[in-house]
DNA sequence: GAGAATAGTCGAACCGATTCGACAAGTGGG
DNA sequence: CCCACTTGTCGAATCGGTTCGACTATTCTC
């Protein structure tokens, strides 16, 4: 393998020499720095990374930790992935990807051993067993996802709370006063994830206040078990004009449950949920929602991550929380309700 | 930063002789090494990885090549990503996810900086403009998918012309006798896809064998163009009593197509997909298939690599091609046709 | 025209591991 | 009792970069 010394002698100068020509961190007349620039072409010479990552700390590698849990929707990590990934690259690192299932000993292993320079966590639950250890180190982290305590930490995510609202605030205007929010399993909340309870608090306290009757439930993530869900929770609320969705399962079943009960979004039911942009045209989904943007969070929070990095002052910057502003994105699947019923 | 050396003077021995305790590559009394594990725990030492890789040539991680293209079926993307990082980490290997538009120059970079081990590529086109470089290198690879010269790597992949011969015979020895195979877009093959025209080929000359009329059409991979395709086809050919189908967004939108149209599977047309068992479940798609195990390819791959990183003999052993044989998940979507037009 | 600053280059040290060869002490065989 | 061998340890070299300090030659300033 050809390294330095090669590129070094064949341009007929000192390695340190080379070293300077090709990171411009030293004057170096231009004859000289054509013919290492020439010999490193030739000789196809690639700077070896561990040895770099050994004499400057610095590995240009961020590490993403993404766990694949059983009953969390799948097809959406993809996309924080896809985010995370290409924003990486765009900025000049490449992606360490750990779906460990021991998070925490992943995370000690690729920090204390420096294979990255900083992470970005997904699927960050209240009470992060990550979140100390990362503390406890010195590696920058973002986070998707909005734990209790952010000390130490930049945290991005969408405002689930604003979402919530948002939701419930459109139907009511358009005259809804009967509606079922469907959420993520309770255990997704047991297990900490907070934007379930997020959305939903803010929801029903929301249509406490305008005087809605709300029915919030949850449902499982998985086929076909919430397919049978979603049709129960209908027949059990036939006044309901209105139907929320936090979870991506019941949105990707619904349209065959609305099929077989003859029901038309919006004509018998407005429909109004939160998941991404791609997910909706990847299943053509015909409902209005509110966008989730989970490759924007991926590019914002590696953004943050490289920018802790790379200028030391930002290191003493204060940590950030930002939340972005839910949209809806109109499909046509809210109406005013009917008059009188129609199912 | 902890390093090898604190861990040395903690336990009162030399580096050298610390680096073997841990090592174990060297005899080493039992007390010595205890004293130097203790160390280890106390100091919280892990081994730098750069200078690890520098004096081993070794870094434990694999790089995976995976390429998001815009008309190809994500979500399927993600179960090849978790079965391949799933199964690394299992063997003890990281995985540096590679997602670069430039796969080329990436491929470069992470083999010649000797930031992997070893690759595994998936999405592997006919022609792939990545396997020269690789052939160059001294890299082992591993290939999801089939080019045309495999010289130098070893490829694994479901074996899609048996698949098609499966299809075709499954819906034959039920008495179907026209039937329709909706693959991918013709450009998925334009770019290299062999696997759309080895299933279709083989599917094609089975159905002459057989003296079954066929129609073998591409769709689009996106929503709702491709929902309008199906229903379309259904029209044009109305005495067609099978259904294939090799294009997972015809998959998800077929429900939707029957409903429309009042029918039902099998008692109106049998249906029969290639996709994965993961994919059916999130999407509770009621239709059996012939499972395409992205996991378990991506599982081989990882474990073939891995020998051939870790046994130097290995590296002599001649090249693999290995097809998993397909198999049909039976969810009962397929039966006798009914005689004479039910539609 | 002297002294200071600048440009351009080099040698050597360093980052943190592994590993080779050397060596001392202990063990066994003839 | 001597020699060969094994066991346990250490010092030094090495991997391939980066960077500091030193040095020379040139340019600038007053």
């Amino acid at each position: 393998m050809v390294n330095i010394g090669d590129v070094a002698r064949a341009a007929g100068v000192s390695r340190s020499t080379a070293s300077y020509a090709l990171s411009g961190k030293r004057a170096i007349s231009e004859e000289v720095r054509q013919r290492v620039e020439d010999a490193v072409r030739d000789l196809g010479y690639t700077p070896n990374a561990g040895a770099r990552a050994l004499a400057t700390s610095q590995t240009r590698v961020i590490g993403l930790l993404a766990q694949f849990l059983p009953d969390e929707f799948a097809p959406a990590m993809l996309q924080y992935i896809m985010g995370v990934s290409n924003t990486a690259r765009e900025l000049g690192y490449d992606t360490l990807l750990v779906s460990d299932e021991d998070h925490e000993r992943a995370l000690t292993r690729i920090t204390r051993s420096r294979m990255v320079d900083g992470v970005v966590l997904l699927n960050v639950a209240e009470n992060d067993d990550r979140l100390p250890i990362l503390r406890a180190g010195t590696h920058p982290a973002v986070l998707v996802g909005v734990p209790a305590d952010c000390t130490g930490v930049d945290v991005f995510d969408l405002d689930f709370e604003e979402a919530g609202r948002l939701m419930v605030d459109h139907l009511h205007r358009l005259g809804h006063r009967e509606i079922i929010l469907i959420s993520p399993p309770e255990h997704v909340v047991e297990r900490g994830g907070a934007y379930v309870w997020r959305l939903r608090n803010a929801a029903v306290e929301h249509a406490r206040l305008r005087g809605i009757t709300f029915h919030a439930v949850s449902g499982p993530a998985r086929q076909p078990e919430i397919g049978r869900e979603v049709a129960a929770l209908l027949d059990a609320h036939p006044d309901a004009t209105g139907l929320l969705l936090n979870n991506e399962a019941a949105v990707a079943a619904l349209p065959t449950v609305l099929h077989e009960r003859g029901l038309r979004s919006p004509a018998n039911l407005s429909v109004l949920g939160r998941y991404s942009d791609e997910f909706a045209r990847t299943f053509s989904l015909p409902f209005s929602f509110v966008e989730s943007a989970p490759d924007r969070l991926g590019r914002m929070a590696v953004r943050q991550l490289v920018r802790r990095i790379e200028n030391p002052s930002a290191a003493q910057e204060p940590h950030v929380i930002r939340f972005i502003s839910p949209e809806i994105v109109d499909r046509g699947s809210t109406a005013a309700p009917h008059r009188g019923p129609v199912r």
